[in-house]
DNA sequence: TTCGTTAGCGCAAATTTATGCAATAACGGT
DNA sequence: ACCGTTATTGCATAAATTTGCGCTAACGAA
């Protein structure tokens, strides 16, 4: 019984249809504990309905992710999406060598994500931020 | 003449070979003021180059970038490119609703970025970082 | 200046993501 | 339960970016 009903609240309450392809996606990215690509979310999806398009995927990841209810993450070239839980905000740290994933807690974005609102008048979408850098790992490697 | 020589500089130092392709593309970001698409250096570098292929100019964008030469700004779903003024450093934010690019001081991140540093180990590549999220004249705006 | 090594190029194809459109299915109203 | 409206889908296609490969051209050494 993962977090994804009140999804479905909310998609209807925000004048969005239930279809059993949306289901299959929230349920999919509910299921799991870490963030999964387009693509997987698209080949798991079509173990229930086998003609769904991976296009009705894009557009149903980009949705969720409008209505808050995913999360995206840049890895490498590719985009994946996590399930947003509210009760465990976080960014993510990506290396762009190792591609290796680190979660950082939102506490260390707050001063500034403040001063944008305050001093510009920008609400900045953290939920979404990948920050790409170097782990401490790969910090002398060249490669990008 | 705009500040590439030292980029011919670097890339020779670095052991990578000045290409005419290469030189184009330096030259076209460089008499530029803003941002430019990889679809629009194309166009400009045929004029010099007519046969250069759009894969050539991906890759010596991406070349450019990790050498610190450029630094590339999200906008919408398409990458655009600057030329990495030392002298003027900023970062991007880009609103969601309108695309509109305000630049900002990398003082606001100063403290943030160093957190990261002494905390993680982790440095983060905040030349290419572009911050998304909406401006304030789209505030209320549903429109991604 | 010529030569050899190999980085870089053009070309073609693959990946990843987005979009236009006609047919279909969700769901509020009856 | 049926109907009508219209949001959503599937399909086809486009757009943006990356990658594999064999040929060419850069450039340090002779």
């Amino acid at each position: 019984m993962s977090g994804h009903e009140s999804a479905v609240t909310l998609l209807r309450s925000e004048g969005y249809r239930m279809t059993p392809q949306r289901l299959s996606v929230l349920e999919i990215i509910a299921s799991r504990t870490g963030h999964i690509g387009a693509d997987e979310v698209w080949n798991r999806a079509k173990e229930y309905h086998p003609y769904v398009d991976l296009a009705t995927i894009y557009r149903t990841l980009q949705l969720l992710k409008s209505l808050g209810v995913v999360t995206e993450v840049v890895i490498g070239n590719k985009l994946h999406f996590e399930l947003a839980d509210q009760h465990n905000r976080h960014n993510h740290m990506v290396c762009s060598a190792c591609e290796t994933v680190q979660t950082l807690s939102p506490d260390y974005l707050d001063e500034f994500s403040r001063r944008l609102e305050q001093e510009f008048g920008f609400i900045p979408d953290l939920d979404n931020l990948t920050i790409g850098g170097k782990c401490s790992k790969c910090q002398s490697s060249t490669m990008d």
